[in-house]
RNA sequence: GCGGGCGUGGCGGAACGGUAGACGCAACGGACUUAAAAUCCGUAGGGGCGAAAGCCUCGUGCCAGUUCAAGUCUGGCCGCCCGCACCA
């Protein structure tokens, strides 16, 4: 009996509807068996998916198949990101209605995710753009508004002239809009704020105890969060006010040679007002600041103000006040101290503008009468020198003495100045959850009762016009006061898209709950055991998401802090990329490789390889995900994602690594195909055959390698193990090693894993197989070939029990003919032995 | 500038401080075939010795060090990638 080469495409359809009648990844929310929740990063609808999705969903997919076979209770659930721009500007340039766009696209993404045979609980599907979605959002931040976690502001805001909306502080990259590149500017609006600043410690706190997340990743948010301890304090200026500064450096006073204040310092616009040269100068620093990457070379620049201000400690002390451009008014107060000694920036800027350079902590053991600094300011510890009363004291005891005689004086406070600010959610975009409030020329500002709630999108806007489409809708906004009933209007804003990606996770629990979050349900799955996803999200999304689950503690929807226990960033997936001779990126369908070269298909003219990068439109080196399953199948496709490189590095796709794949796929088949005469289904294998070690120590290593998302290993030891399978092993043997095959491919293949499993002749699916267990015994080997070394380099090899003695160990080792060779009849001066690895003489 | 990561065959990559190069891709040789595809078997880091089995030697970016033993640990360079970027 010989069966036909695996046909991919109807298997695959075949065993999707089998798994899907069946509703076999169907997550019950009342189970007694152990619970385990694999999310991937929900994708944005944005028409078809990428390989990206494809590495990113298959990941996720192994580890929930796997976990489900290991015996627990699996929630991997589906949804979109839905609202967004990208709807509106298809709007603008089609015609199309935004929502009937996204709703489209969802519906062939959908197929495309179903076609790769994922183990989702499509039950739980929903979009951020369902009314049923934004609706409880709606709720939540009438709630967070209730427990004081949001508020309105005005604020210099960064503006998106291109977006046409205002922007997080996270949101701006180098200066320019996540989304659209462009250069941000600066605007002074009133804006809805999450108070993200109220967690600051403990979002900072709680990375340390986040074992599971990277390393990198929770650098990076300890980093944006950006904790400093210092002393605020302020100064009394010659024009008879105080100028407030914060510093982390109070130890440094007495090196004190300037004060300096930001641009957009309040006291700098008030000056400007009387003098143009104070505003010239101030329009000049503004200019440069907003032209992009500039800033960074941008010499530092100062203006003397004619003020002074009185040292604190010597009233007699007089220190200019400068205008200077690298002082920020969004960090701390606005003004700084200047200790050019211990301060790179303040150095630079005394030695252009001739201030004087004193230092006051010098390197212990130095005489600080020959101590000087150069132009490199000196950070380092040290004591303190030329300050009176600190001399003497090293840098901790400095900086606690100043600021002990500081609050005595009422001068100044020890405080804690964050980087982080808060989140600004307000964006004047339609596409997204309408803000559910109101304002009242009688009351103000009036949440959306919840009874009245949701504040639903209107279908009738236009996007030829620019500006905030529901702003200029002609009735929408038009409403009545909720407290008084007087006429009011509603906020035109939507929230920033990532607030409906910061708590969709809880919603999983429960979609359909009439809470935003059912809280039985969200504490049984909270939190996902394994988040993965992209690294690009290590701030943005990760970061505001920690913050919305603990306001979601607060208010009692949920008992955790953090919403995610384990978090896997994958690489991204890349291809060779081809350029013209005129540096235009050539498609890869346009290019043809023959000996070595690669050619404008159909013609002789070359084209220039350029190195793998990340696969996207714009480099034309994108190979879309369709194309390949419908070629290969989504096993294949699967299977290569997961072969090879590690899953947190990039991955290189290449058209004969795909093959490779596709040949495996067939390999499998055939192993199962040509295994003739196998022990009934159901036999027990007995013994310790060569065979069964192979198998066993497979199922030991692969059950590792995918517990620690090792998977391009965990491919290697399948490959391992499909060698192995030898014909002339005995019947009972090799149905043993075919089903653990397939067992262990199940996860990673599970079309091919199912089609096989029917062909060794189960009635059951491989989907409700448990995860193999591997004999203790079997994966140890009774004998163990290990090397011997002669100082250090390897001389011979010995065959010995693994539970050898030393003594027989060495012996064997002296015996080798190798050994003795390069012993050369001296006499071994050590021996060292470590049991089943190596044997060194040193001789 | 600061912080983090990485550097191993033609390529992707393996390797609790213990036989470097598992496994795969590409390549080459052979078998099967009228032929091709598919498949199967075999070879394969560099150099040297040998008819062969095999043996010697050099090899994990570079230079030192620790160790019986270093791709792995330490210090210093070089290169690439990522993040933050005048945060006081």
């Amino acid at each position: 009996m010989t069966m036909a080469r695996y046909n991919a495409k109807e298997s695959e359809k075949h065993w999707q509807g089998v798994w899907s009648g069946r509703q076999s990844f169907a997550a019950s929310n009342d189970s007694t068996k152990p619970k385990a929740y694999v999310l991937e990063m929900f994708p944005y609808p944005s028409g078809r998916i990428h390989m990206g999705h494809v590495r990113n969903y298959t990941m996720g997919d192994v580890i929930a198949r796997f976990r489900k076979a290991q015996g627990f209770n699996v929630l991997h659930p589906m949804g979109w990101d839905a609202f967004g721009l990208p709807a509106e500007n298809a709007a603008r340039d089609k015609g199309v209605n935004p929502s009937d766009w996204t709703y489209a696209n969802i519906a062939v993404m959908r197929e495309q995710l179903k076609q790769m045979g994922l183990a989702i609980d499509w039950s739980r599907e929903f979009a951020t753009c369902d009314v049923a979605y934004y609706a409880q959002q709606q709720k939540l931040f009438v709630d967070f508004y209730e427990a004081g976690l949001v508020y309105r502001s005005e604020a210099d805001v960064n503006w998106d002239p291109v977006d046409m909306t205002v922007l997080a502080n996270e949101q701006v990259i180098d200066g320019r809009g996540w989304r659209s590149g462009a250069a941000v500017e600066r605007k002074k609006l009133s804006q809805w704020f999450f108070k993200i600043t109220a967690y600051a410690q403990e979002l900072l706190d709680a990375l340390d105890h986040m074992e599971r997340w990277p390393e990198k990743v929770r650098l990076m948010q300890k980093n944006w969060i950006g904790r400093s301890e210092g002393l605020r304090f302020s100064f009394d200026v010659s024009n008879g006010g105080k100028l407030d500064v914060f510093t982390t450096r109070p130890d440094t006073l007495f090196g004190a040679s300037f004060a300096a204040i930001s641009p957009d310092h309040p006291l700098s616009e008030r000056l400007a007002k009387t003098d143009k040269k104070v505003a010239a100068f101030i329009e000049e620093c503004r200019r440069i600041g907003t032209t992009e990457a500039a800033i960074e070379t941008a010499e530092k620049m100062g203006f003397d103000t004619g003020l002074t201000v009185a040292h604190p400690f010597d009233p007699d002390w007089k220190l200019p006040v400068l205008i200077a451009n690298f002082v920020l008014m969004g960090y701390g107060t606005g003004a700084i101290f200047g200790c050019p000694a211990h301060d790179q920036r303040d150095l630079d800027f005394a030695r252009k503008y001739k201030l004087p350079v004193l230092p006051v902590v010098v390197p212990e053991g130095t005489d600080p009468k020959t101590f000087a600094v150069g132009d490199e300011a000196y950070v380092g510890p040290g004591k303190l020198a030329n300050s009176r009363f600190l001399d003497g004291m090293d840098v901790e005891a400095a900086k606690t003495e100043i600021a002990k005689r500081m609050e005595a004086m009422g001068r100044g406070t020890r405080t804690i100045q964050w980087r982080l600010r808060d989140w600004l959610v307000s964006r004047q975009r339609y596409w997204g959850c309408p803000i559910p409030m109101v304002h009242c020329g009688a009351c103000g500002i009036v949440p959306v009762p919840k009874a009245q709630l949701p504040v639903e999108l209107p279908r009738d806007v236009r996007f030829d016009v620019p500006g905030n489409p529901l702003d200029a809708h002609p009735t929408w906004k038009h409403t009545s006061c909720p407290k008084c009933g007087g006429k009011a209007q509603r906020d035109t804003d939507t929230l920033d898209t990532f607030v409906d990606s910061s708590w969709y996770f809880a919603r999983f629990a429960d979609p359909h709950a009439d809470a935003p979050v059912d809280a039985k349900a969200a504490n049984y799955w909270l939190p996902v055991d394994q988040y993965i996803g992209g690294v690009e999200h290590a701030i943005l999304h990760l970061l505001y998401a920690r913050f919305i689950t603990r306001g979601l503690h607060k208010l009692g929807y949920v008992d955790v802090d953090e919403p995610f226990a384990g978090l896997f960033t994958q690489g991204m997936v890349c291809h060779e990329t081809y350029k013209g001779h005129n540096g235009e990126w050539i498609a890869l369908d346009e290019v043809e490789k023959r000996d070595g070269k690669a050619y404008f298909k159909g013609t002789d003219t070359e084209v220039i390889v350029g190195r793998s990068e990340a696969m996207s439109k714009s480099k034309k080196n994108g190979i879309a995900p369709e194309t390949i399953i419908d070629v290969y199948g989504a096993d294949t496709i699967r299977w290569f994602m997961l072969s090879d490189s590690p899953p947190e590095r990039d991955i290189e796709w290449t058209d004969g690594g795909a093959e490779g794949c596709w040949r495996f796929v067939q390999r499998v088949w055939r192993l199962i195909d040509e295994a003739d005469a196998l022990a009934p289904v159901g036999t027990k294998a007995d013994g310790a055959s060569e065979l069964r070690r192979a198998t066993h120590r497979a199922i030991a290593a692969v059950t590792d390698d995918v517990e620690n998302l090792r998977f391009n290993r965990a491919v290697a030891q399948v490959y391992t193990l499909a060698g192995a399978i030898d014909a002339k092993a005995g019947a009972a043997d090799r149905r043993e090693a075919l089903e653990t095959l397939i067992l262990l491919i199940g996860p990673m293949m599970p079309h091919l894993a199912e089609s096989c499993w029917q062909a060794l002749g189960h009635t059951t699916l491989v989907a409700d197989t448990p995860w193999p267990k591997a004999d203790p015994a079997l994966v140890k080997s009774d004998t163990v070939t290990i090397a011997v070394q002669v100082n250090g380099k390897r001389r011979g090899e010995i065959t010995v029990a693994a539970d050898a003695d030393e003594a027989s160990v060495k012996d064997a080792a002296l015996k080798d003919e190798g050994v003795v060779r390069a012993l050369e009849g001296k006499t071994p001066k050590r021996i060292i032995v470590v049991p089943q690895r190596i044997v060194n003489i040193v001789a």
